[in-house]
DNA sequence: AATGAATGAGCCTTCATTCAT
DNA sequence: GATGAATGAAGGCTCATTCAT
């Protein structure tokens, strides 16, 4: 990996990131396979032998732009919404959903995240999986806490991952909405257009919730 | 390298239908790009020329494909359920969630729809947009049709829409559960595990409608 | 494998054909690396993506090559030399190593599986290895019974294998003669030069092989 | 892919005896071509840069490389064998092979003239032709003048020259016995097999140009 | 209706070399 | 003397498509 340096001359660490970005953009609008190594670079302004040089090859650099959509996804969005971990569990699961939703309805450099998993998700590339696995794991490990804490203690295993997954679902047609059931996934949401997602989402998810509690406590 | 063949003549019909069904397969296991006609061909028995011949070219028999997997599934899974129609509402939407996540938990050929699904979700192919629009059209209008009268009188276009891709983004999870937070499309459900998930789905949004309708009705 | 036919009109088996003799020479001057897809398909003016069609890869090409070589090469020069097999011992040895050395000298066509035995013993090729100790069986075979017989009953398998080498060597060397010791193997030797290094080779060989005979009867 | 690497600052001298030695282990092990620049650096720890400054280019690092094998050979394994230059003709001969078999079969680094012999004499590069012409000088004058004398005053100078390459091409054979008629270069021979193959060359060589002044005599 | 053969564009990767520092 | 970065050419291969039969 070359020496992080600070001159202006020629600083591969730039190149590397152009690349890493570009990246970012080509992978997250075609997939692994539909993108090429070809348009990353063109976009980067870069020969395409320096893909290579950088990263190894396709796959690794790949892997790299998922890397890079997570982490800098969870410093702008941290897993648990910013809020104080003693505020009542409502409160802190609002806050999750809240930051999961904007997140995912990000028009900016983040919105590459969503594609990625929408992508990930539909034709998973068998080399990624744990890799992406293992970036999710704070995430999922942090809502399904919230869950457990809501759905009470007597809540199965198989209840937490029912209700994860419809929870997740919902966020993930985040740019659905407005009536196409195949998400648009270049036109960006309005801020109004997030907060009433989020806000649906929250009311819509502890009201199922709450209900399913009842039924979990009388089984 | 040409593989030797038993040619057997059969009549143009069966063919291509032979031809269909591979590329319904391999177009919902790897998705349009990543499918190969060669491999579709392999699959079943044919010549490659006979895609050109018989549907024009791939991103035709694409088309083809996704007009295939959505006339068969209606077919199975009415879009009403096969209830009565003047059935009390709850019971036309319980019906209608319940045929929708069997149809996407069926493990059978009807499995590709699911698949198809999703991974158009994720990178959407530019000519075949307006075609699923169309072919999802009356699920949608019925699924929408059920919402406004669960919903009430004062619900609006914004309100439908977002409760809408909540149930369908719950619907699309199906397989998910099991903590796995990317779908699993290769291993089948149970029955009684697409029930559950069913039932879950339902008393889940049943709950999240009523919640939503009295903020609805007090706005 | 494409059926043959006796169309005139397009006729795969013949463009393999041309395919495969333009390898045999492109991979007999450079070896299996520096040979290049492109080249051999200039040559037999063909579309690269051919190679592919009929032999797989460049690898199966190369192995098609051998085999090629070494049966062509079997036919024109027959392992016993086309002698008598009740002849005396030391004829049918003469026979054998006569035909060796004027295959390994051949200017034709046949030239190249001398090259290609050059080239495998420098840097052997991993994957091609065991063809390559296959289709040499046969004559391996007869050398060594031919040794066997002359050395005698006493001799060890260490004594034949020794004199084998030592045999095999020598006919490499063909085209060496001429003070250089590189194998000039661009300029044919003519009849008469063929003929007086297998002489050579003979004479000075059973010389050889009779001093060894004697040391061998006295252990 | 940069590798990191800890900058030691070495005097010029050194690294290119570094880069020089690891060429020798990469060009003998897979011939001009196939060996990288890359690979070479990396053996050697050093900058790829280096290669066109301590050598110009590829070619002339072969060169380097030759040279270096045969001037280091020379000195382990001296042309006359270590023997007195009035011994009788037929000790200084013995002495001649096996010191030649010896250096052929050695395992250390001297194996690595064994290869680039093997490899160059089957794809020969026209680049270093002459250079290795002119490093076999020395010893392809001796050979020859001790055939010259074994042979007798009456052998012509082709006489000489099919007995030059008979010799040679035994040696070249050096680690191939053992029934495999592809030397396995990889694997070193014994003291003890290196001393058996030595004295078999010797006694059948010996042997053979007996004979063959025999027959020249009665020419 | 069906086939084998052929095509050309494009993709990923490797590699020797150069350049500025 | 040494380095990291960059380059461009070339290579092997895949693939959708077309063509003549």
């Amino acid at each position: 990996m070359p020496t992080s340096r600070t001159t202006t001359r020629r600083d591969g660490e730039a190149t590397k990131q152009k690349l890493l970005e570009a990246a970012c953009c080509v992978f997250s609008e075609k997939g692994f396979r539909d993108a090429t190594v070809g348009e990353i670079c063109r976009r980067a302004e870069a020969n395409p032998a320096l893909i290579s040089y950088h990263f190894g090859d396709k796959a690794s650099l790949y892997e790299a732009v998922w890397r890079h959509c997570v982490l800098q996804a969870r410093q702008v969005y941290p897993v648990d919404g910013g809020v104080d971990p003693d505020a009542p569990v409502e409160v802190r699961f609002r806050a999750h959903i809240d930051t999961f939703v904007r997140c995912m309805a990000d028009a900016g450099e983040l919105s590459h995240l969503h594609r990625l998993n929408l992508l990930e998700s539909a034709s998973p590339n068998p080399f990624i999986g744990e890799v992406i696995q293992e970036l999710r794991q704070p995430h999922t490990e942090h809502l399904c806490l919230l869950l457990k804490e809501l759905l009470g203690p007597n809540a199965t295993e198989q209840d937490i991952a029912l209700c994860e997954s419809t929870v997740i679902g919902q966020c993930r047609m985040a740019r659905a909405g407005r009536g196409r059931r195949t998400p648009d996934l270049t036109t960006p949401l309005s801020p109004d257009e997030t907060q009433a997602l989020a806000d649906h989402i929250v009311e819509f998810t502890l009201a199922g919730i709450r209900a399913m509690r009842q039924r979990i406590d009388q089984r």
